[in-house]
DNA sequence: CGCGTATTTTAGAATGATTCTAAATAGAAT
DNA sequence: ATTCTATTTAGAATCATTCTAAAATACGCG
């Protein structure tokens, strides 16, 4: 299923204690996209992340929020991943691996946790594969 | 397997009717491109066709490149492709579905035929599928 | 062959996402 | 308060790609 994510909303505390056990700072810019990130969005890109955190945080530069994703990503918060369909990098708040769904019509994605979906490899004995890529387009009827 | 590849070598008279039979007419620059794209090589990108094409073609401007790929693309002789490790869209003479492993050692891609991959989608039963995606990045031992 | 017209090529400018730079600001430590 | 480091910021730079408008070329026809 494409069903409802599996991310609990966490709390201003949480997300400031998840930035310090990065070793990040929790400011207020920080903080503010961690909200959207982390608790609101699915899938932002940085225009996204950019357009939410300016109604609440008007002026904030776009370099921040670069900065921040950056940060959060090396920090293994968030998971950097660019689609076919989009020229925009997303940022994704499940690091588990997992694959994705495109509805064509509204132009969202969806998370397709790992087990819904069953791969059996015919590959050469000497390939070891590190990661699997997965993105299935279509539409609801 | 990632197993030799199914095109066939094409004379530049194959390379010419192509063109011809998609409305293109058939100029140096587009026989010389073809040649690479549809003949030599490997999930190229602009850049690449560029610098094969110039050694034979000196002064060949990138615009054509771009002109041609979007005409081929059009035409349906080859597929355009991008991948989350390069911002470069790559060209694809295999038009069939089909997915890729991507050699993590040498940068290379490689097409799996869809026949080497069994996928099980468990899937909400609203969703209609109208292409799947693959990417499996790995190594050779 | 020689013309007329549509297609193609081309250089260079524009675009847009992202990265870089270097200076200003803010936070933490002493 | 002073110092040191982390963060924010505006703006420039980068880079793949697209666009523009003019020059060159190909093709059909007389
Ligand atoms: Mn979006
Ligand atoms: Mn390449
Ligand atoms: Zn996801
Ligand atoms: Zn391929």
């Amino acid at each position: 299923m494409t069903q409802q994510s599996p991310h609990p909303t966490l709390t201003p505390e949480e997300i400031r204690g998840e930035l310090k056990q990065a070793g990040m700072r929790p400011t207020a810019q920080r903080l503010t996209i961690c909200q959207y990130i982390l608790n609101q969005a699915n899938h932002p890109s940085v225009e996204d992340i950019k357009a939410w955190v300016d109604a609440k945080f008007p002026g904030i530069s776009l370099a921040t929020v670069y900065n921040t994703v950056h940060a959060l990503e090396t920090a293994g918060l968030v998971q950097a991943i660019r689609f076919d369909h989009s020229d925009k990098v997303i940022y994704d708040r499940n690091t588990e691996p997992h694959f994705h769904f495109l509805d064509e019509d509204s132009g969202t994605l969806h998370d397709i946790q790992s087990d819904q979906v069953q791969i059996n490899l015919n590959l050469p004995e000497d390939i070891r594969v590190n990661d699997i890529s997965i993105l299935i387009r279509g539409k609801r009827q």
